[in-house]
RNA sequence: UCCCCGGUAGCUCAGCUGGUUAGAGCGGGUGACUGUUAAUCACUAGGUCGUUGGUUCGAAUCCGACCCGGGGAGCCA
Protein backbone atom coordinates (compact mmCIF):
# COMPACT_ATOMS: atom_id res chain seq x y z
CA UNK A 1 0.00 0.00 0.00
CA UNK A 2 2.94 2.52 -0.55
CA UNK A 3 0.75 4.80 -2.90
CA UNK A 4 -1.59 6.13 -0.19
CA UNK A 5 -0.25 8.27 1.26
CA UNK A 6 -3.10 10.42 2.46
CA UNK A 7 -5.24 9.57 5.46
CA UNK A 8 -8.04 7.22 4.02
CA UNK A 9 -10.02 3.77 4.71
CA UNK A 10 -11.14 1.58 2.42
CA UNK A 11 -13.40 -1.69 2.86
CA UNK A 12 -11.90 -4.52 0.16
CA UNK A 13 -14.15 -8.10 0.60
CA UNK A 14 -14.61 -8.35 4.18
CA UNK A 15 -11.50 -6.45 5.02
CA UNK A 16 -11.38 -3.35 6.72
CA UNK A 17 -8.32 -1.32 6.54
CA UNK A 18 -7.42 2.23 7.60
CA UNK A 19 -4.35 4.46 6.95
CA UNK A 20 -3.11 7.36 8.53
CA UNK A 21 -1.10 10.49 6.85
CA UNK A 22 2.52 8.54 7.61
CA UNK A 23 1.25 5.31 5.29
CA UNK A 24 0.56 3.50 8.75
CA UNK A 25 -1.52 0.99 8.57
CA UNK A 26 -4.37 -0.29 10.82
CA UNK A 27 -6.42 -3.30 9.90
CA UNK A 28 -9.84 -3.43 11.99
CA UNK A 29 -11.03 -6.44 10.25
CA UNK A 30 -8.36 -8.75 8.89
CA UNK A 31 -9.67 -11.20 6.82
CA UNK A 32 -6.72 -11.40 4.19
CA UNK A 33 -5.58 -13.43 0.99
CA UNK A 34 -2.64 -15.60 0.38
CA UNK A 35 -1.30 -12.87 -2.08
CA UNK A 36 -1.25 -10.36 0.60
CA UNK A 37 0.66 -12.13 3.29
CA UNK A 38 2.92 -13.40 0.86
CA UNK A 39 3.14 -10.36 -1.05
CA UNK A 40 4.66 -8.58 2.04
CA UNK A 41 1.32 -6.06 2.35
CA UNK A 42 0.77 -7.54 5.94
CA UNK A 43 3.24 -6.27 8.40
CA UNK A 44 4.76 -9.35 10.28
CA UNK A 45 3.31 -9.26 14.33
CA UNK A 46 0.08 -8.51 12.50
CA UNK A 47 -3.35 -10.88 13.47
CA UNK A 48 -4.90 -11.98 10.79
CA UNK A 49 -7.49 -14.42 9.30
CA UNK A 50 -6.71 -16.11 6.08
CA UNK A 51 -8.96 -19.01 4.54
CA UNK A 52 -7.95 -21.41 1.65
CA UNK A 53 -7.57 -25.01 1.36
CA UNK A 54 -5.21 -27.66 2.40
CA UNK A 55 -2.45 -28.53 0.23
CA UNK A 56 -0.60 -30.60 2.06
CA UNK A 57 0.02 -31.31 5.96
CA UNK A 58 3.15 -32.52 7.60
CA UNK A 59 3.68 -33.17 11.70
CA UNK A 60 6.67 -32.66 13.97
CA UNK A 61 6.76 -34.61 16.86
CA UNK A 62 8.22 -31.57 18.47
CA UNK A 63 4.73 -30.97 19.02
CA UNK A 64 3.37 -29.27 16.20
CA UNK A 65 2.04 -29.32 12.04
CA UNK A 66 3.01 -27.21 9.16
CA UNK A 67 -0.53 -26.94 7.04
CA UNK A 68 0.23 -25.20 3.43
CA UNK A 69 -2.84 -23.62 2.19
CA UNK A 70 -3.79 -22.14 -0.87
CA UNK A 71 -7.06 -19.88 -1.69
CA UNK A 72 -6.66 -19.24 -5.52
CA UNK A 73 -5.49 -15.56 -4.77
CA UNK A 74 -2.21 -16.17 -6.20
CA UNK A 75 0.15 -19.05 -7.06
CA UNK A 76 1.83 -19.87 -4.21
CA UNK A 77 0.74 -21.52 -0.89
CA UNK A 78 0.59 -20.13 2.48
CA UNK A 79 2.34 -22.14 5.40
CA UNK A 80 0.09 -22.17 8.62
CA UNK A 81 2.46 -23.29 11.97
CA UNK A 82 -0.57 -25.16 14.27
CA UNK A 83 0.77 -26.22 18.15
CA UNK A 84 -0.65 -28.83 19.66
CA UNK A 85 -1.48 -26.67 22.06
CA UNK A 86 -4.94 -25.48 19.74
CA UNK A 87 -7.96 -26.83 21.30
CA UNK A 88 -8.78 -28.99 18.27
CA UNK A 89 -5.33 -30.26 16.89
CA UNK A 90 -5.70 -34.28 17.67
CA UNK A 91 -9.82 -34.22 16.60
CA UNK A 92 -9.07 -31.41 13.84
CA UNK A 93 -5.97 -30.54 12.67
CA UNK A 94 -4.10 -34.00 13.00
CA UNK A 95 -7.20 -34.87 10.29
CA UNK A 96 -6.78 -32.61 7.42
CA UNK A 97 -6.18 -33.49 4.40
CA UNK A 98 -5.44 -32.15 0.68
CA UNK A 99 -8.75 -29.90 -0.21
CA UNK A 100 -10.14 -29.81 3.43
CA UNK A 101 -11.22 -26.13 4.13
CA UNK A 102 -10.01 -24.09 6.69
CA UNK A 103 -10.63 -20.39 8.15
CA UNK A 104 -7.28 -19.44 10.16
CA UNK A 105 -6.74 -16.80 12.64
CA UNK A 106 -2.72 -15.98 13.73
CA UNK A 107 -0.31 -13.72 13.91
CA UNK A 108 2.06 -13.16 10.00
CA UNK A 109 5.55 -14.25 11.29
CA UNK A 110 9.18 -14.60 9.76
CA UNK A 111 9.39 -18.12 9.04
CA UNK A 112 12.10 -19.98 10.39
CA UNK A 113 12.30 -22.82 7.77
CA UNK A 114 13.57 -22.17 4.38
CA UNK A 115 11.33 -21.80 1.20
CA UNK A 116 9.00 -19.01 2.44
CA UNK A 117 9.72 -15.24 3.90
CA UNK A 118 6.41 -15.05 5.59
CA UNK A 119 4.38 -17.82 7.81
CA UNK A 120 1.30 -17.60 9.84
CA UNK A 121 1.36 -18.68 13.65
CA UNK A 122 -2.18 -20.28 13.88
CA UNK A 123 -3.92 -19.03 17.07
CA UNK A 124 -7.27 -21.25 16.08
CA UNK A 125 -7.78 -22.78 13.15
CA UNK A 126 -11.53 -23.42 12.21
CA UNK A 127 -12.25 -26.03 9.99
CA UNK A 128 -15.51 -25.97 8.04
CA UNK A 129 -14.93 -28.81 5.97
CA UNK A 130 -12.74 -32.19 6.20
CA UNK A 131 -13.01 -34.30 3.21
CA UNK A 132 -14.47 -37.07 4.03
CA UNK A 133 -13.06 -40.31 2.02
CA UNK A 134 -10.15 -38.95 2.10
CA UNK A 135 -8.29 -41.96 0.26
CA UNK A 136 -10.71 -41.22 -2.42
CA UNK A 137 -9.70 -37.75 -2.93
CA UNK A 138 -8.76 -37.54 -6.78
CA UNK A 139 -6.60 -34.12 -6.15
CA UNK A 140 -3.25 -35.52 -4.63
CA UNK A 141 -0.36 -33.63 -3.98
CA UNK A 142 1.05 -35.00 -7.23
CA UNK A 143 1.42 -35.06 -10.94
CA UNK A 144 -1.91 -35.80 -12.40
CA UNK A 145 -2.56 -36.06 -16.15
CA UNK A 146 -5.10 -33.80 -18.05
CA UNK A 147 -6.89 -36.18 -19.21
CA UNK A 148 -8.31 -37.40 -15.57
CA UNK A 149 -8.59 -34.35 -14.49
CA UNK A 150 -11.11 -33.20 -17.55
CA UNK A 151 -13.15 -35.73 -15.48
CA UNK A 152 -13.07 -34.45 -12.44
CA UNK A 153 -13.82 -30.44 -14.39
CA UNK A 154 -15.09 -29.42 -10.55
CA UNK A 155 -12.36 -30.34 -8.60
CA UNK A 156 -9.38 -29.18 -11.12
CA UNK A 157 -9.72 -25.58 -10.51
CA UNK A 158 -7.75 -26.79 -6.92
CA UNK A 159 -4.50 -27.78 -9.00
CA UNK A 160 -1.40 -25.54 -9.44
CA UNK A 161 -2.08 -26.23 -13.14
CA UNK A 162 -6.12 -24.95 -13.55
CA UNK A 163 -5.21 -22.60 -10.66
CA UNK A 164 -2.74 -20.53 -12.95
CA UNK A 165 -4.88 -20.90 -16.04
CA UNK A 166 -8.03 -19.81 -14.40
CA UNK A 167 -6.06 -16.44 -13.05
CA UNK A 168 -4.33 -15.98 -16.30
CA UNK A 169 -7.54 -15.84 -18.44
CA UNK A 170 -8.85 -13.37 -16.17
CA UNK A 171 -5.81 -11.10 -16.75
CA UNK A 172 -6.02 -12.12 -20.41
CA UNK A 173 -9.99 -11.08 -20.66
CA UNK A 174 -8.81 -7.89 -18.80
CA UNK A 175 -6.25 -7.10 -20.77
CA UNK A 176 -8.26 -7.61 -24.18
CA UNK A 177 -11.03 -5.01 -22.72
CA UNK A 178 -8.15 -2.71 -21.64
CA UNK A 179 -6.33 -2.93 -25.18
CA UNK A 180 -9.88 -1.49 -26.94
CA UNK A 181 -10.43 0.62 -24.50
CA UNK A 182 -7.65 2.52 -24.25
CA UNK A 183 -7.41 2.59 -28.45
CA UNK A 184 -11.15 4.06 -28.72
CA UNK A 185 -13.27 0.45 -29.11
CA UNK A 186 -16.49 0.04 -28.08
CA UNK A 187 -17.43 -3.74 -26.74
CA UNK A 188 -20.87 -4.66 -28.49
CA UNK A 189 -22.80 -7.20 -27.42
CA UNK A 190 -24.05 -9.02 -30.55
CA UNK A 191 -26.90 -11.45 -30.03
CA UNK A 192 -26.20 -15.54 -28.74
CA UNK A 193 -29.57 -16.26 -30.66
CA UNK A 194 -28.94 -15.26 -34.16
CA UNK A 195 -31.59 -16.41 -37.33
CA UNK A 196 -28.62 -15.34 -39.90
CA UNK A 197 -26.28 -18.58 -40.70
CA UNK A 198 -22.54 -16.11 -40.50
CA UNK A 199 -21.03 -17.23 -44.49
CA UNK A 200 -21.52 -20.95 -43.34
CA UNK A 201 -18.89 -20.28 -40.41
CA UNK A 202 -19.94 -24.02 -39.08
CA UNK A 203 -22.57 -26.09 -38.25
CA UNK A 204 -24.94 -24.40 -36.16
CA UNK A 205 -26.84 -25.21 -32.84
CA UNK A 206 -30.74 -25.16 -33.08
CA UNK A 207 -32.65 -23.04 -30.71
CA UNK A 208 -35.91 -23.81 -30.20
CA UNK A 209 -38.99 -24.21 -27.73
CA UNK A 210 -41.11 -26.41 -30.27
CA UNK A 211 -41.94 -30.12 -29.53
CA UNK A 212 -39.36 -32.29 -30.84
CA UNK A 213 -41.58 -35.39 -30.91
CA UNK A 214 -44.44 -34.18 -31.92
CA UNK A 215 -43.66 -30.80 -33.77
CA UNK A 216 -46.40 -28.43 -35.95
CA UNK A 217 -45.98 -29.58 -39.56
CA UNK A 218 -46.97 -27.21 -42.73
CA UNK A 219 -49.25 -27.99 -45.03
CA UNK A 220 -46.77 -29.58 -47.33
CA UNK A 221 -45.55 -32.20 -44.23
CA UNK A 222 -42.24 -29.76 -43.00
CA UNK A 223 -41.32 -28.61 -39.50
CA UNK A 224 -43.29 -25.49 -39.45
CA UNK A 225 -40.93 -22.95 -37.59
CA UNK A 226 -43.27 -20.54 -37.87
CA UNK A 227 -45.02 -21.84 -34.77
CA UNK A 228 -41.71 -21.65 -33.60
CA UNK A 229 -40.63 -19.22 -30.67
CA UNK A 230 -39.51 -16.57 -32.73
CA UNK A 231 -41.68 -17.70 -35.57
CA UNK A 232 -38.88 -19.15 -37.79
CA UNK A 233 -35.57 -21.09 -37.80
CA UNK A 234 -33.18 -19.32 -34.80
CA UNK A 235 -29.54 -20.94 -33.99
CA UNK A 236 -26.90 -20.14 -31.51
CA UNK A 237 -24.30 -17.69 -33.17
CA UNK A 238 -21.10 -18.96 -34.62
CA UNK A 239 -20.24 -15.52 -34.92
CA UNK A 240 -20.83 -11.54 -34.06
CA UNK A 241 -19.21 -10.26 -37.11
CA UNK A 242 -22.55 -9.03 -39.44
CA UNK A 243 -24.02 -7.76 -36.25
CA UNK A 244 -21.15 -5.59 -35.22
CA UNK A 245 -20.63 -4.59 -38.48
CA UNK A 246 -23.85 -2.31 -38.45
CA UNK A 247 -22.21 -0.84 -35.08
CA UNK A 248 -19.05 -0.35 -36.92
CA UNK A 249 -20.24 1.88 -39.76
CA UNK A 250 -21.58 4.00 -36.88
CA UNK A 251 -19.31 3.64 -33.90
CA UNK A 252 -16.08 3.33 -36.05
CA UNK A 253 -14.28 0.90 -33.86
CA UNK A 254 -16.08 -1.73 -32.24
CA UNK A 255 -15.38 -5.41 -30.93
CA UNK A 256 -17.52 -8.47 -29.84
CA UNK A 257 -15.91 -10.92 -26.97
CA UNK A 258 -18.27 -13.47 -26.20
CA UNK A 259 -19.45 -17.45 -26.29
CA UNK A 260 -19.55 -18.90 -29.89
CA UNK A 261 -21.30 -22.16 -31.05
CA UNK A 262 -20.21 -24.34 -33.64
CA UNK A 263 -21.82 -27.65 -34.11
CA UNK A 264 -19.08 -29.14 -36.10
CA UNK A 265 -18.03 -33.05 -35.36
CA UNK A 266 -14.77 -31.67 -34.18
CA UNK A 267 -12.61 -34.17 -32.26
CA UNK A 268 -8.98 -32.01 -31.78
CA UNK A 269 -6.93 -30.47 -29.08
CA UNK A 270 -7.50 -27.46 -30.81
CA UNK A 271 -11.52 -27.14 -31.42
CA UNK A 272 -14.46 -26.61 -28.97
CA UNK A 273 -18.67 -26.84 -29.48
CA UNK A 274 -18.73 -23.77 -27.10
CA UNK A 275 -16.00 -21.42 -27.18
CA UNK A 276 -14.82 -17.15 -26.67
CA UNK A 277 -14.09 -15.16 -29.68
CA UNK A 278 -12.84 -11.91 -29.84
CA UNK A 279 -13.86 -9.85 -33.14
CA UNK A 280 -13.01 -5.83 -33.52
CA UNK A 281 -14.05 -4.35 -36.97
CA UNK A 282 -12.69 -0.71 -37.81
CA UNK A 283 -14.49 1.17 -40.12
CA UNK A 284 -11.67 3.56 -42.61
CA UNK A 285 -9.62 1.06 -42.73
CA UNK A 286 -7.76 -1.92 -45.22
CA UNK A 287 -6.07 -4.98 -44.98
CA UNK A 288 -2.52 -3.57 -43.53
CA UNK A 289 -4.42 -1.59 -40.71
CA UNK A 290 -5.77 -4.46 -39.73
CA UNK A 291 -2.78 -6.96 -39.68
CA UNK A 292 -0.75 -3.92 -37.75
CA UNK A 293 -4.37 -4.25 -35.04
CA UNK A 294 -3.82 -8.13 -34.50
CA UNK A 295 0.14 -7.05 -34.35
CA UNK A 296 -0.80 -4.92 -31.23
CA UNK A 297 -3.54 -6.20 -29.83
CA UNK A 298 -1.41 -9.46 -29.06
CA UNK A 299 1.36 -7.81 -28.10
CA UNK A 300 -0.47 -5.91 -25.85
CA UNK A 301 -2.29 -8.79 -24.23
CA UNK A 302 1.25 -10.74 -23.74
CA UNK A 303 2.72 -8.18 -21.70
CA UNK A 304 -0.06 -7.97 -19.54
CA UNK A 305 0.28 -11.71 -18.44
CA UNK A 306 3.77 -11.45 -18.38
CA UNK A 307 3.74 -8.59 -16.07
CA UNK A 308 0.21 -9.68 -14.06
CA UNK A 309 1.08 -13.14 -13.88
CA UNK A 310 5.00 -14.14 -13.32
CA UNK A 311 4.47 -16.65 -10.92
CA UNK A 312 2.16 -18.41 -13.24
CA UNK A 313 4.06 -17.99 -16.23
CA UNK A 314 6.88 -19.24 -14.64
CA UNK A 315 5.02 -22.49 -13.68
CA UNK A 316 4.25 -23.12 -17.15
CA UNK A 317 7.52 -22.70 -18.01
CA UNK A 318 8.89 -24.93 -15.64
CA UNK A 319 6.05 -27.77 -16.02
CA UNK A 320 4.74 -27.42 -19.47
CA UNK A 321 6.66 -25.44 -21.93
CA UNK A 322 9.96 -24.35 -21.25
CA UNK A 323 9.55 -21.36 -23.93
CA UNK A 324 6.54 -20.19 -22.35
CA UNK A 325 7.90 -16.69 -21.31
CA UNK A 326 10.49 -16.51 -24.02
CA UNK A 327 8.76 -16.80 -27.01
CA UNK A 328 5.99 -14.14 -25.32
CA UNK A 329 8.50 -11.83 -24.97
CA UNK A 330 10.79 -13.15 -28.49
CA UNK A 331 7.28 -11.97 -29.72
CA UNK A 332 6.47 -8.76 -28.49
CA UNK A 333 9.89 -7.25 -29.28
CA UNK A 334 10.08 -8.16 -32.86
CA UNK A 335 7.83 -7.46 -35.72
CA UNK A 336 5.44 -10.14 -36.78
CA UNK A 337 6.18 -12.11 -40.40
CA UNK A 338 4.22 -11.25 -42.72
CA UNK A 339 4.11 -12.77 -46.25
CA UNK A 340 1.06 -12.76 -49.13
CA UNK A 341 -0.22 -15.94 -49.54
CA UNK A 342 1.46 -16.92 -52.83
CA UNK A 343 5.03 -15.75 -51.45
CA UNK A 344 3.35 -18.58 -48.90
CA UNK A 345 3.14 -21.03 -51.72
CA UNK A 346 6.37 -20.58 -52.96
CA UNK A 347 8.20 -21.28 -49.92
CA UNK A 348 6.59 -24.37 -49.37
CA UNK A 349 7.49 -25.26 -52.87
CA UNK A 350 11.06 -24.76 -52.38
CA UNK A 351 11.31 -26.12 -49.29
CA UNK A 352 12.01 -29.24 -50.49
CA UNK A 353 9.72 -31.12 -47.59
CA UNK A 354 7.55 -33.74 -48.52
CA UNK A 355 3.71 -32.92 -47.67
CA UNK A 356 1.25 -34.94 -47.80
CA UNK A 357 -1.18 -32.54 -49.12
CA UNK A 358 1.01 -30.79 -52.40
CA UNK A 359 1.48 -26.70 -51.79
CA UNK A 360 -0.33 -25.80 -54.77
CA UNK A 361 -1.94 -22.00 -55.74
CA UNK A 362 -5.87 -22.09 -54.90
CA UNK A 363 -5.45 -24.73 -51.97
CA UNK A 364 -6.10 -23.79 -48.75
CA UNK A 365 -3.26 -24.06 -46.11
CA UNK A 366 -3.25 -27.88 -44.52
CA UNK A 367 -1.89 -27.82 -40.74
CA UNK A 368 0.98 -29.44 -41.88
CA UNK A 369 1.78 -26.04 -44.03
CA UNK A 370 1.17 -24.38 -41.18
CA UNK A 371 3.51 -25.72 -38.91
CA UNK A 372 5.80 -25.26 -41.32
CA UNK A 373 5.94 -21.80 -41.90
CA UNK A 374 5.56 -20.74 -38.32
CA UNK A 375 7.17 -23.44 -36.83
CA UNK A 376 10.46 -24.13 -38.84
CA UNK A 377 10.42 -21.46 -41.20
CA UNK A 378 9.59 -18.22 -39.61
CA UNK A 379 10.05 -19.66 -35.98
CA UNK A 380 7.55 -16.88 -35.00
CA UNK A 381 3.74 -16.02 -35.77
CA UNK A 382 3.17 -15.49 -39.56
CA UNK A 383 0.58 -13.16 -40.76
CA UNK A 384 -0.39 -14.76 -44.31
CA UNK A 385 -2.35 -12.33 -46.45
CA UNK A 386 -4.44 -12.46 -49.86
CA UNK A 387 -5.92 -15.49 -50.20
CA UNK A 388 -7.53 -17.06 -53.56
CA UNK A 389 -10.80 -16.12 -53.50
CA UNK A 390 -12.66 -19.60 -53.99
CA UNK A 391 -11.22 -20.82 -50.59
CA UNK A 392 -12.76 -17.50 -48.59
CA UNK A 393 -15.82 -16.30 -47.48
CA UNK A 394 -18.21 -13.85 -49.46
CA UNK A 395 -18.05 -11.16 -47.48
CA UNK A 396 -14.16 -10.75 -48.09
CA UNK A 397 -13.09 -7.88 -50.30
CA UNK A 398 -12.44 -8.93 -53.80
CA UNK A 399 -8.39 -7.80 -54.49
CA UNK A 400 -7.62 -5.82 -58.15
CA UNK A 401 -6.34 -9.03 -59.49
CA UNK A 402 -9.66 -10.32 -59.05
CA UNK A 403 -8.60 -13.95 -58.14
CA UNK A 404 -7.84 -13.14 -54.60
CA UNK A 405 -9.46 -11.48 -51.62
CA UNK A 406 -7.92 -9.16 -48.71
CA UNK A 407 -8.09 -12.08 -46.08
CA UNK A 408 -5.64 -12.62 -43.46
CA UNK A 409 -4.31 -15.37 -40.95
CA UNK A 410 -2.34 -15.34 -38.31
CA UNK A 411 -0.46 -18.52 -37.86
CA UNK A 412 0.98 -18.97 -34.58
CA UNK A 413 3.33 -21.68 -33.31
CA UNK A 414 2.13 -25.17 -32.07
CA UNK A 415 -1.63 -23.41 -32.33
CA UNK A 416 -1.82 -22.68 -35.74
CA UNK A 417 -4.67 -20.27 -37.01
CA UNK A 418 -5.25 -17.99 -33.70
CA UNK A 419 -6.76 -15.13 -36.25
CA UNK A 420 -8.80 -15.11 -39.16
CA UNK A 421 -9.47 -11.60 -40.81
CA UNK A 422 -10.25 -9.91 -43.60
CA UNK A 423 -10.93 -6.25 -45.07
CA UNK A 424 -15.11 -6.84 -46.09
CA UNK A 425 -16.25 -6.21 -49.85
CA UNK A 426 -18.23 -2.18 -49.20
CA UNK A 427 -18.70 -2.44 -52.38
CA UNK A 428 -23.03 -3.41 -53.53
CA UNK A 429 -22.24 -4.56 -56.57
CA UNK A 430 -19.15 -6.78 -56.13
CA UNK A 431 -21.04 -7.64 -52.80
CA UNK A 432 -24.02 -8.81 -54.27
CA UNK A 433 -22.07 -10.83 -57.44
CA UNK A 434 -20.11 -12.39 -54.57
CA UNK A 435 -23.09 -13.76 -52.42
CA UNK A 436 -24.74 -14.64 -56.22
CA UNK A 437 -21.51 -17.09 -56.13
CA UNK A 438 -22.02 -18.44 -53.50
CA UNK A 439 -25.90 -19.35 -53.69
CA UNK A 440 -26.64 -16.75 -50.61
CA UNK A 441 -30.33 -15.33 -50.27
CA UNK A 442 -30.44 -11.76 -50.70
CA UNK A 443 -32.96 -11.38 -48.73
CA UNK A 444 -31.43 -12.88 -45.49
CA UNK A 445 -28.62 -10.74 -45.77
CA UNK A 446 -30.64 -7.67 -46.82
CA UNK A 447 -29.97 -5.53 -44.10
CA UNK A 448 -26.20 -6.45 -44.26
CA UNK A 449 -26.61 -5.19 -47.93
CA UNK A 450 -27.87 -2.07 -46.31
CA UNK A 451 -24.78 -1.31 -44.68
CA UNK A 452 -23.67 -0.96 -48.69
CA UNK A 453 -26.26 1.24 -49.30
CA UNK A 454 -26.05 4.12 -46.84
CA UNK A 455 -22.74 5.46 -46.40
CA UNK A 456 -20.11 2.35 -46.89
CA UNK A 457 -16.92 2.53 -46.08
CA UNK A 458 -14.09 0.87 -46.47
CA UNK A 459 -13.43 -1.73 -43.29
CA UNK A 460 -12.21 -4.41 -41.78
CA UNK A 461 -12.29 -6.87 -38.62
CA UNK A 462 -10.44 -10.42 -37.71
CA UNK A 463 -11.85 -12.98 -35.34
CA UNK A 464 -9.42 -14.07 -32.49
CA UNK A 465 -10.42 -17.88 -30.39
CA UNK A 466 -9.68 -16.77 -26.74
CA UNK A 467 -8.95 -20.10 -25.97
CA UNK A 468 -6.49 -20.69 -28.80
CA UNK A 469 -4.47 -17.63 -27.59
CA UNK A 470 -4.55 -19.07 -23.84
CA UNK A 471 -3.13 -22.01 -25.30
CA UNK A 472 -0.18 -20.40 -27.33
CA UNK A 473 0.65 -18.20 -23.77
CA UNK A 474 0.72 -20.98 -21.38
CA UNK A 475 1.94 -23.56 -23.75
CA UNK A 476 -1.25 -26.35 -22.71
CA UNK A 477 -1.60 -28.11 -26.24
CA UNK A 478 -5.34 -29.08 -24.84
CA UNK A 479 -8.14 -26.58 -25.73
CA UNK A 480 -9.75 -28.56 -23.55
CA UNK A 481 -7.46 -27.60 -20.13
CA UNK A 482 -7.87 -23.75 -20.73
CA UNK A 483 -11.95 -23.44 -20.48
CA UNK A 484 -13.35 -24.18 -16.84
CA UNK A 485 -15.93 -26.49 -18.56
CA UNK A 486 -15.28 -27.34 -22.02
CA UNK A 487 -18.24 -28.65 -24.43
CA UNK A 488 -17.41 -31.04 -27.05
CA UNK A 489 -18.67 -33.46 -29.16
CA UNK A 490 -20.05 -36.29 -26.80
CA UNK A 491 -19.57 -34.25 -23.72
CA UNK A 492 -21.57 -31.33 -21.83
CA UNK A 493 -20.60 -32.67 -18.11
CA UNK A 494 -21.05 -30.60 -15.48
C1' U B 1 -16.20 -38.17 -39.52
C1' C B 2 -11.35 -40.83 -40.97
C1' C B 3 -6.36 -43.09 -39.46
C1' C B 4 -3.25 -44.76 -35.36
C1' C B 5 -2.62 -45.77 -29.94
C1' G B 6 -4.66 -46.85 -25.25
C1' G B 7 -8.40 -48.30 -20.97
C1' U B 8 -4.90 -52.79 -14.76
C1' A B 9 -5.74 -49.95 -6.93
C1' G B 10 -8.05 -43.04 -5.35
C1' C B 11 -3.95 -41.25 -9.02
C1' U B 12 0.63 -42.36 -12.33
C1' C B 13 2.09 -46.75 -14.36
C1' A B 14 4.52 -51.99 -14.84
C1' G B 15 2.68 -56.89 -16.00
C1' C B 16 0.28 -58.69 -21.90
C1' U B 17 5.15 -64.48 -27.06
C1' G B 18 -1.99 -67.30 -22.21
C1' G B 19 -0.23 -70.92 -16.92
C1' U B 20 -0.07 -70.75 -9.17
C1' U B 21 -2.20 -65.99 -4.34
C1' A B 22 -2.09 -59.25 -10.33
C1' G B 23 2.82 -55.54 -8.67
C1' A B 24 5.44 -50.58 -7.74
C1' G B 25 5.46 -45.34 -6.61
C1' C B 26 2.38 -41.57 -4.82
C1' G B 27 -2.16 -40.86 -2.00
C1' G B 28 -5.12 -43.11 2.62
C1' G B 29 -4.54 -45.54 7.71
C1' U B 30 -1.05 -46.85 11.91
C1' G B 31 3.68 -46.06 14.12
C1' A B 32 8.87 -43.81 14.28
C1' C B 33 11.53 -39.33 13.36
C1' U B 34 12.23 -34.35 12.02
C1' G B 35 11.27 -26.15 11.60
C1' U B 36 8.99 -29.47 7.84
C1' U B 37 8.82 -27.96 2.19
C1' A B 38 5.22 -33.10 -3.32
C1' A B 39 9.76 -34.48 3.96
C1' U B 40 11.97 -39.35 5.36
C1' C B 41 11.62 -44.60 7.32
C1' A B 42 8.58 -49.03 8.76
C1' C B 43 4.02 -51.59 8.70
C1' U B 44 -0.93 -51.82 6.61
C1' A B 45 -5.64 -51.58 3.89
C1' G B 46 -7.15 -51.18 -1.10
C1' G B 47 -8.30 -54.13 -7.68
C1' U B 48 -15.14 -58.26 -11.04
C1' C B 49 -7.57 -55.87 -15.08
C1' G B 50 -13.52 -50.50 -19.70
C1' U B 51 -18.19 -53.52 -21.16
C1' U B 52 -19.80 -57.76 -23.66
C1' G B 53 -19.44 -62.09 -26.63
C1' G B 54 -15.94 -65.80 -28.29
C1' U B 55 -11.28 -69.17 -28.64
C1' U B 56 -9.01 -72.38 -24.73
C1' C B 57 -8.23 -77.30 -19.73
C1' G B 58 -7.00 -72.20 -18.36
C1' A B 59 -7.70 -65.08 -20.49
C1' A B 60 -5.47 -58.79 -17.54
C1' U B 61 -2.78 -61.31 -21.64
C1' C B 62 -5.50 -63.97 -28.03
C1' C B 63 -10.00 -62.62 -31.44
C1' G B 64 -14.85 -59.77 -32.53
C1' A B 65 -18.36 -55.94 -31.26
C1' C B 66 -19.44 -51.78 -28.38
C1' C B 67 -18.26 -47.68 -24.89
C1' C B 68 -14.67 -44.13 -23.20
C1' G B 69 -9.95 -41.50 -23.59
C1' G B 70 -5.43 -39.78 -26.19
C1' G B 71 -2.44 -38.41 -30.71
C1' G B 72 -2.87 -37.08 -35.87
C1' A B 73 -6.20 -35.42 -40.08
C1' G B 74 -10.50 -32.79 -42.03
C1' C B 75 -13.56 -28.35 -40.68
C1' C B 76 -12.32 -23.89 -38.34
C1' A B 77 -11.36 -19.62 -34.07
Amino acid sequence: MPSLQCASSSIIGDQAITFNTQGSVFIIMQIVSVRQVLGGEIPTGTEVTVQGWVRTRRDSKAGFSFIHINDGSCFANLQLVADQALANYENGILRLTSGASVSCRGTVVESRGRGQNVEIQAAEIDIPGLVEDPDHYPIQPKHHSYEFLRTVAHLRPRTNTFGAVTRIRHVAARAIHDFFDRNGYFWVNTPIITASDAEGAGQMFRVSTLDLVNPPRTDEGKIDFGEDFFGRETFLTVSGQLNVEAFCLAMSKVYTFGPTFRAENSNTARHLAEFWMVEPELAFADLGDLATLAEDFLKFVFKQVLERCPDDMAFFAERVEPEAIARLENLIDSPFVRMEYSEAIDILQASGKKFEFKPEWGIDLQTEHERFLTEQHCKAPVVVMNYPDEIKAFYMRLNDDGKTVAAMDVLAPGIGEIIGGSQREERLAVLRSRMAQHELDEATYSWFLDLRRYGTVPHAGFGLGFERLLNYITGLSNIRDVIPYPRTPGNASF
